[in-house]
DNA sequence: GTTTCATTCCAA
DNA sequence: TGGAATGAAACT
């Protein structure tokens, strides 16, 4: 087995698949499939992922691997094989699919740089060049460039003063901390007690310490613990009682919080009815998906943890995916109090440093427990024996990058290898999830209850457009300011939801109706009140705000649209006693002022808390009475299929917010469009009756679960090429596919330019279409140097959440 | 006839 | 992806 195959770190379609290299003896029996190694690729070297190890090649002139970048393989075998899958699955790379399952730390960095050849002096060089390489032999090959020295570099490369080289380098290093070692047994270390000065009583400290507690120890912590200087430890260092050293330690995000330690609670009737089969599976030890569609307040999470309990017990590992937005510090608690050190946390919030040693405490299964993000589904466990998708309805479980995975997908894939159970749990599942409930694909659980039986919250809905006619011209209806008022009074707790972020949403003429659009997308630039610019949300371009029309020159300018920031103000303004926080990406943006601002709210520093989706999800606080959303219907108008869907999720949602404990809670929903039936129904919280509708709607339009979706956008610079092609695959396309899929297209795209690109695309509805991939695979083919050198970007996505 | 630029091909 | 080889156009 001295032939490893290699999948090279160059994401194009021609080395989209394994290379041989030679191992070199020196490394033979310690090179793995599923490690990373440096290998020569041509004139320059890369990173390459070990996918098999051989004896024998089609291939006679065999290079040599370089060298191994680690020391165990950072891919089970498992998650090389789901990486052909998800290339085989989503069109992309094999190496996008590995580098999708690690993390980003473990991305190679490159450095091409100049060096002096051997046995060459800097004074060899020409006048120009000197001066570069006096101080140092080498040279970044970037700097070079800047400097413009490019030829000359290149003369003398010819005449061989200066070599070319290509350097892989890591992206993060370990972190490294002083320790201290004891360097004797205990026994020796009274014995050299006794011989030290007594008037050197600190360092008799320091050897008692070690006598007591005989392992290495880090330095800040000796000498605080102590408080002793760092000359008595060096002291005994000098007298080689002691040892210094540098060892590895974890960035622990959570390193200096106390969990209180949680037990199981006694399960409610309807808990332990769906436990059962949970446990079950996990106990036999076979695959099945679970649907655990339970209202707000059901108490999933308990049917999570036993369920993890069971595992564990078993001596397996558990997943638990959970949207980014609701991996807040309460949700971390539950697990950690439960789990303990068994549990790492793995979310955008972390550096990279943190998410590298998170995920190396999983590979050295130093925990057995994942809480995380979308990503977090490629654990690399590997004796996996539940996955848990929380909120199993939301959108960010989808990639809208390469891969373009759905973590779902992934979660079934891998837990079919395992044959172990994927719990789904949603108040309000995706229409896909819940239409295969019903046909028995998946298996349905249902929480119909909250725990000791409260009630769902009463939700009133208020049209706004009554409001106006009444002459309320205020963001908030009567009724909400009244009740508003009234918790305040009673010291309750208020959740205002809004989800717009900012101030307002676009700025509008008056006179002539000119709206302000970005001059490089297609779309209307947002107002930030902060910095009173306008804003791109998808070039970041900005602009200041014009003082007359630049149309008609009209000075009537006004602000459309309402943000969390204007609804700060207008409280102030008309409930100046009212204590606000505010919550959206802005006031959340530094690191742990999310969990400061609920912490306040908790305390009850705060009468109102103001926020967008962020707060939809995952709050839990007994003094909650009201739940106020501003505007229901913001997402209703978007041109996309699953906009009622989402609209009646996150209302539901949010009216979960309100009345979990002892107090009634009460819900307003304000709304332009009262009689929408995702609003209405929303009101009822009748989820079974929204499905029905929903389902209705899907089928006579053909969307998903009825049909399945596949979009192809094309974008380019030149509108003129974007709608060529675009008109050439759509074409080429439908002569591939069956009378029965549906091929729509060439259509501009909902967003039809950004950031200076035209973007054209097509969309395709089908049940069964078995030659689909492989059409698209030969389109992709086709364009593959289109795309390299002109520009032009193709992006395939099947089974799309987002058509713009 | 030489230089420069763009395009295509290749990598084990 | 980066680079070398190839071929065509521009330049002396």
């Amino acid at each position: 087995m001295n032939i490893a195959s290699v999948i090279v770190d160059v994401p194009a379609r021609q080395t989209d698949k394994s290379f041989d290299y030679l191992i070199p003896d020196e490394y033979i029996g310690s090179i793995l499939p599923g490690m990373r190694i440096i290998v020569p690729f041509g004139p320059r070297k890369i990173q390459g992922f070990v996918v098999d190890l051989k004896d024998e090649s089609d291939f006679s002139k065999l290079k040599e691997i370089s060298e191994p970048m680690d020391l165990y393989p950072v891919l089970t075998k498992e998650l090389l094989e789901l990486g052909d899958w998800l290339a085989e699955k989503t069109l992309c790379y094999k190496i996008s699919g590995f580098q999708a399952m690690l993390p980003a730390a473990l991305k190679a960095k490159y450095e091409k740089k100049l060096i002096l050849a051997e046995n060459v002096d800097p004074l060899q060089l020409s006048l120009i060049l000197q001066p570069f390489f006096i101080d140092s032999r080498e040279l970044k090959w970037d700097e070079a460039i800047n400097h413009g020295i490019l030829s000359e570099i290149q003369r003398e490369a010819a005449n061989k003063l200066i070599d070319v080289i290509y350097e892989v380098k890591e992206r993060v290093r370990k972190k490294k901390l002083k320790h201290i070692i004891p360097e004797l047994s205990i026994e020796e270390l009274i014995i050299e007690k006794e011989k030290i000065n007594t008037r050197a009583g600190k360092q008799k400290d320091v050897i008692d310490f070690f006598i007591h507690r005989h392992k290495p120890i880090e330095l800040r912590t000796l000498l605080s613990e102590l408080k002793i200087s760092s000359q008595t430890v060096s002291a005994l260092v000098e007298k080689k009682i002691l040892m210094e050293k540098e060892l590895e330690v974890y960035r622990d995000p959570y390193q200096d919080r106390q969990f209180k330690q949680t037990y199981p609670l006694p399960l409610t009737e309807g808990q332990q009815k769906v436990i059962h089969p949970i446990q079950q599976s996990i106990l036999m030890d076979e695959h099945h998906v679970f649907l655990l569609y339970g209202v707000t307040g059901s108490g999933k999470t308990e049917v999570y943890l036993q369920s993890i309990q069971t595992v564990l017990e078993k001596g397996k590992e558990a997943i638990v995916l959970v949207p980014e937005i609701s991996l807040t510090p309460q949700m971390v608690h539950r697990f950690k109090g439960r789990f303990g050190d068994k549990v790492a946390v793995l979310h955008s919030g972390l550096s990279a440093g943190e998410k590298y040693d998170e995920w190396r405490k999983i590979q050295r299964k130093e925990v057995s427990v994942v809480v995380g993000a979308r990503s977090a589904v490629f654990a690399p466990f590997e004796n996996i024996g539940i996955i848990i998708i929380d909120e199993e309805h939301e959108t960010s479980y989808k990639q809208e990058e390469n891969p373009r995975y759905h973590a779902r997908d992934v979660a079934i894939q891998r837990a079919e290898h395992f044959q172990c159970p994927v719990v789904l749990g949603s108040a309000t599942p995706s229409l896909e999830s819940f239409a295969r409930a019903n046909k028995k694909v998946y298996q349905l659980l249902s929480l119909p209850n909250r725990m000791n039986n409260q009630s769902l919250p009463a939700v009133e809905i208020i049209d706004m457009r009554d409001e106006l006619r009444s002459g309320n011209r205020s963001m908030f209806s009567s009724v909400l300011f009244e009740k508003i008022k009234d918790r305040l009074e009673k010291k309750q707790q208020i959740v205002l939801f809004l989800n717009k972020r900012g101030h307002s949403s676009f700025i509008m003429c008056r006179d002539c109706g000119y709206v302000v659009n970005c001059p490089h997308c297609e779309i209307s630039l947002t107002y930030h009140q902060s910095q009173q610019k306008m804003k791109c949300h998808y070039c970041g371009h900005e602009e200041y705000v014009p003082k007359q029309c630049p149309e008609c020159k009209s000075e009537h300018i006004r602000y459309f649209g309402t943000g969390t920031q204007k609804v700060e103000e207008e409280l102030g303004k008309v409930l100046p006693e009212a204590r606000v926080i505010r919550m959206d990406v802005d006031t959340t943006s530094r690191k742990g002022s999310h969990e400061k601002l609920l912490d306040a709210f908790q305390k009850g520093k705060a009468d109102i808390l103001l926020g967008t989706q962020m707060i939809a999800k995952g709050l839990d606080f007994p003094n909650i009475t009201l739940v106020g959303v501003l505007t229901a219907d913001t997402m209703l108008h978007l041109p996309d299929f699953r906009s009622s869907e989402k609209t009646f999720q996150l209302l539901t949602q949010v009216s979960g917010r309100a009345g979990r404990h002892e107090l009634p809670g009460e819900v307003i929903i304000q709304t332009y469009s009262p009689e929408h039936y995702s609003v209405e129904l929303a009101g009822s919280q009748d989820y079974d009756q929204f499905y029905q509708y929903e389902m209705m709607v899907r089928k006579t339009h053909r969307y998903p679960p009825f049909y399945y979706l596949s979009l192809i956008t094309i974008t380019h610079e030149e509108l003129m090429k974007v709608v060529t092609i675009t008109e050439k695959i759509t074409k080429y396309l439908r002569s591939k596919l069956s009378n029965n899929a549906i091929v729509l297209g060439p259509v501009a795209s909902p967003i039809p330019k950004i950031n200076n690109r035209y973007r054209y695309q097509c969309l395709i509805k089908y049940k069964k279409e078995p030659e689909l991939s492989n059409a698209l695979k030969i389109i992709l083919d086709q364009y593959q140097q289109e795309m390299a050198s002109s520009g032009l970007q193709i992006t395939v996505d099947l089974n799309p959440y987002i058509l713009m």
